[in-house]
RNA sequence: GGGCUCGUGGUCUAGUUGGUUAUGACGCGGCCUUUACAAGGCCGAGAUCGGUGGUUCGACUCCGCCCGAGCCCA
């Protein structure tokens, strides 16, 4: 094999993989029809907002994507990690207007839109240089970018389907309307906001009958007022319910009415309905019929039909109509108050409900439930929250947009009598603000058409991703198997998704869902750039590298949990990587000779080998079910501990003076061990995987195309002979340490009395190792060993002697250790006397532990692990 | 207000059928040039497992309550 250079240095290494991965097929995803569906491993990739940063957050759920597709190709899956990009949105369209110096309305549609694409491309491209620079291993032959006609009309088809099954519908209906953004958005795009806000107690005159107060925190409502309500059980207002009152300022009359809803402890008990304020005051005008006063614009105003009012913002006509109500008197008192209110979660600013007609999906929330309890959730508990939204839903999913940059909704009115045509299937790509359909009006029989110039909400685009990744709609649908995201979008995107993928082809979207945490910023906060303690994954890279940040993000938690960002596992990891280098140099310097000796194997080499096949099936259970944390602490621990701390001290005296079959074993053992723990490196950290793996002897192409190890396992009993070599030697090396003496210092020999039974091993590689003779020896050591401690296993003397369990341990404590080791080494077992009652327990339920005492020779005695091991200097 | 998740050495973290001396990392202190590696090795200090009550022979683990943190919803 070639030999390695002498120190690793992430920073070209990291440079040249990068490159000659960009220009080979190795992640390429096998489209043929003829591939087998069984091993087919398909990811349903987040297509990200092209906002130009890849942060650290998106970091983390990649590395998972990344660790899962490597994984799934070493075992011979045919993996499909697509990348897309969410494209539409007022995002964009803002910051076009701001970096062209425009409104959106200076220039025509398409003009606009084109300025939209420029300006994503751009964002795109600097995405995709931080993602490869981490060395995700996306198909880019598969991108796609919901901007594009090929996959807008994509969603167009998903529209027109779902309306043709009857999930579409426009009607007039209250919606939550952004006034910044002036265009209705969904429930899931409202966050609420804890704010400071005024309670104000306002007057409403009685109709021939005495005046009542209400508390309201909007009182630049009273033009929309059109009901009063109170709790049925408020005494106070017992007999005034269906009295009528007089709405101060603006004078219309208005009933009061009583319902379970209305908080009594609030304010005065008393509060107006106005059209609207909020989602109750929609339901109370629905349930009792009241009448549409709207009264707010689409720019967030007054109307100028208000009186007096009109064509103030909102917040201007709150102070004004305070001011009014003061003087007139209506205003009794005034008083700050925590309120949460809706807001827009694109810009923050307080939404309205405005009454406006608009295109609506609807929500099944039983066909949604029935999907999403199909998919296994990992963790588990990420389903409670879909759930718990899901059934909170109680309006339908408004997706038109008055918006420019997103896909057109495919419809049109009739000009003669107002019908709704949606396109067929043929009219796609459909740009219905350029191009009539070439129909005339099922109703009227008119060829007029006008386009519909709203748009659809991004979240049609996205919401199909799954379908797209699965080749729909060309082939026929099959669950992907993994959706990757974060826990804050399950009430957006995943469930989006579900609702899209059981309307269209009454499936669940994936067999699996992957949630993972957030990123905490190293003083324990979420990550913001306002708080100073974000760190971008592109900084971490050239600091240190991709391979050993990779290792860190997985290690920082089990997924599902909020992992803290820590510089400190970063740290760690290149130790590791530095050592992995080390390790392969030091092979290299011995795999080159042709092994044409039969290789005579020792315990040791029989032990590593099997060890390393337990270590690949565990990870492989790891990986399966996502413990990337669990699987990688593992493959680190062998590595270091087993394979170079043990293996390689015990086998250098063969490599560098063994016999040609001595050393045939070793090499091909190491060379065996070392592939495996490489190859199971490989998805967390590819690039040096890459350059360590093309090192060893007889491998051919990429460690990312080779297969997930398959070694024999030996049985227990071989392990564990290697176990006692290992432990022996690594105690005579701690006592060497120790001693200020140099590791290979000579002794004169090592005597090992071994009490488990585990007498008979290979002490070849231990002699070479610990330099000095070996001698196994049965029995006690020829030394003055003291029982001091006994030792019980309350595993075997629990449950045997339950409740008597704690008389018998006590007692074991207050016997004479010597006693019970005698007793232990002449009848096996041994008797006592717990609390008056004689009990007999097996002679394994107790360990005894021994000391040395004042010994005539020159001699230490060291414990390893079943073992008593005397050192002869 | 409701729901979910979580409190383990200075810091981060492992520990899902209850069972030896509670895992590892970073940091800290000490010792050591050893034919891969001082970017290393060895040793050490450092935790009443948030608190409290209960179930049990036995609780970091299961249950109740309390305290604290975070997230989601209202």
């Amino acid at each position: 094999m070639t030999e390695l250079a002498e120190s690793y240095d992430p920073t070209t290494l990291e440079a040249k993989w990068r490159e000659e991965w960009a220009d080979s097929e190795l992640y390429r995803y096998d489209d043929d029809e003829t591939t087998d569906t069984d091993t087919q491993y398909v990811i349903d990739t987040p297509p990200p907002y092209p906002t130009g940063d890849f942060h650290i957050g998106n970091a983390l759920g990649w590395c998972y994507m990344d660790f899962a597709a490597r994984y799934h190709r070493l075992q011979g899956e045919n993996v499909s990690f697509p990348q897309g990009w969410d494209c539409h949105g007022l995002p964009t369209e803002v910051k076009v207007e701001e970096n062209q110096g425009i409104r959106r309305t200076d220039v025509s549609r398409e003009e606009f839109r084109e300025l939209c694409i420029e300006h994503t491309e751009g964002q795109i491209d600097a995405m995709k240089e931080t993602m490869q620079r981490l060395g995700f291993s996306q198909d880019w032959e598969q991108e796609f970018q919901t901007m594009d006609p090929d996959y807008w009309a994509k969603t167009q088809r998903s529209f027109v389907e779902m309306a043709e099954k009857g999930y579409v519908h426009r009607d007039e209906h209250p919606v939550n309307w952004c006034p910044r953004c002036e265009t209705a958005i969904a429930d899931a795009e409202v966050e609420n906001v804890d704010s400071q806000g005024t309670l104000a107690t306002v007057r409403f005159s009685g109709i021939d009958n005495d005046d009542l107060e209400i508390a309201t925190t909007r009182p630049e409502l009273l033009a929309a007022c059109v009901g009063m309500a109170v709790d049925p059980d408020d005494e106070r207002y017992a007999d005034r319910i269906g009295d009528s009152f007089e709405v101060p300022l603006f004078g219309q009359e208005v009933e009061l009415i009583a319902d379970e809803a209305v908080d009594g402890e609030f304010g005065t008990g008393a509060v107006m309905i106005c059209t609207f304020g909020d989602k109750q005051d929609v339901d109370w005008w629905a349930e009792y019929d009241l009448d549409l006063r709207p009264v707010v614009t689409e720019d967030g105003r007054l109307d100028e039909s208000v009186a007096e009012f009109g064509g103030l913002d909102l917040d201007e006509a709150k102070a004004e109509i305070t001011t009014a109500l003061q003087k007139e008197g209506y205003l009794e008192d005034e008083e700050p108050i925590e309120q949460s209110v809706g807001a827009c979660w694109r810009c923050d600013t307080p939404i309205e409900i405005l009454s406006k007609e608009q295109w609506f999906v609807r929500v099944d929330q039983d066909e949604i439930l029935s999907k999403a309890k199909e998919i296994e959730w990992v963790p588990e508990h990420m389903y409670g929250r879909l759930e718990e939204w899901t059934e909170g839903m109680d309006w339908d999913w408004v997706i038109s947009r008055q918006r420019v940059f997103a896909t057109p909704i495919p419809a049109w009115s009739c000009d003669d009598c107002g019908h709704w045509h949606i396109a067929t299937l043929d009219d796609l790509p459909a740009k219905p603000t350029e191009d009539d359909p070439a129909t005339e009006c099922p109703e009227c029989g008119a060829s007029e058409w006008t386009g519909e110039t709203d748009v659809m909400d991004t979240w049609m685009d996205s919401s199909i991703s799954a379908l797209h990744a699965a080749g729909w709609p060309e082939e026929s649908f099959e669950p992907v198997q993994l959706r990757e995201q974060g826990h804050d979008i399950i009430r957006t995107w995943a469930f989006y998704t579900i609702l899209r993928t059981a309307a269209l082809e009454d499936e669940k979207p994936w067999e699996e869902a992957l949630i993972n945490g957030m990123v905490l910023g190293t003083d324990g906060n979420k990550m913001s750039k306002s708080k100073d303690n974000s760190v971008a994954p592109i900084d971490v890279v050239e600091e240190q590298s991709a391979d050993a940040f990779r290792q860190a993000i997985a290690l920082g938690g089990q997924p599902g949990s909020d992992i803290q960002f820590q510089h400190k596992e970063v740290t760690s990891a290149s130790r590791f990587l530095t050592k992995l280098w080390n390790i392969t140099r030091f092979a290299s310097d011995h795999l080159d000779a042709a092994d044409e000796a039969e290789p005579s194997y020792t315990d040791t080499d029989r032990w590593i080998h099997s060890k390393c096949a337990r270590i690949a099936d565990d990870v492989a259970a790891d990986m399966d079910e996502h413990r990337f944390d669990r699987a990688l602490r593992t493959v680190r621990e062998f590595v270091w501990h087993d394979l170079a701390d043990d293996y390689l001290e015990l086998v250098k005296g063969r490599l560098y003076e063994g016999t040609p079959e001595e050393q045939a074993a070793a090499r091909q053992t190491l060379s065996t061990v070392l592939s495996a723990s490489i190859r199971m490196l490989a998805p967390f950290s590819p690039f040096l995987a890459e350059e360590t793996y093309r090192h060893l002897p007889g491998t051919s192409g990429s460690v990312h195309a080779a297969g997930w190890p398959e070694l024999d396992a030996e049985d227990e009993s071989v392990e564990a002979r290697g176990e006692r070599i290992a432990a022996v030697a690594s105690a005579v090396r701690a006592w060497k340490s120790e001693a200020g003496m140099a590791l290979n210092a000579d002794l004169d020999r090592v005597e090992i009395y071994p009490d488990d039974g585990i007498d008979e091993f290979d002490t070849g590689d231990l002699r070479a190792t610990v330099n000095a003779p070996i001698e196994v020896a049965a029995g006690e050591p020829d030394i003055e060993m003291v029982p001091v401690e006994t030792d019980p296993d309350h595993s075997t003397i629990g449950p045997k002697f339950r409740d008597q369990a704690g008389a018998v341990v006590g007692a074991l404590e207050d016997a004479d250790p010597g006693d019970i080791a005698a007793q232990k080494r002449e009848q096996g077992e041994i008797e006592l006397d717990a609390n008056g009652e004689v009990v007999v327990l097996d002679g394994d339920a107790v360990d005894v532990r021994h000391e040395q005492r004042a010994a005539g020779e020159t001699v230490e005695v060291l414990d390893a692990d079943g073992a008593t091991v005397l050192v002869f200097p």
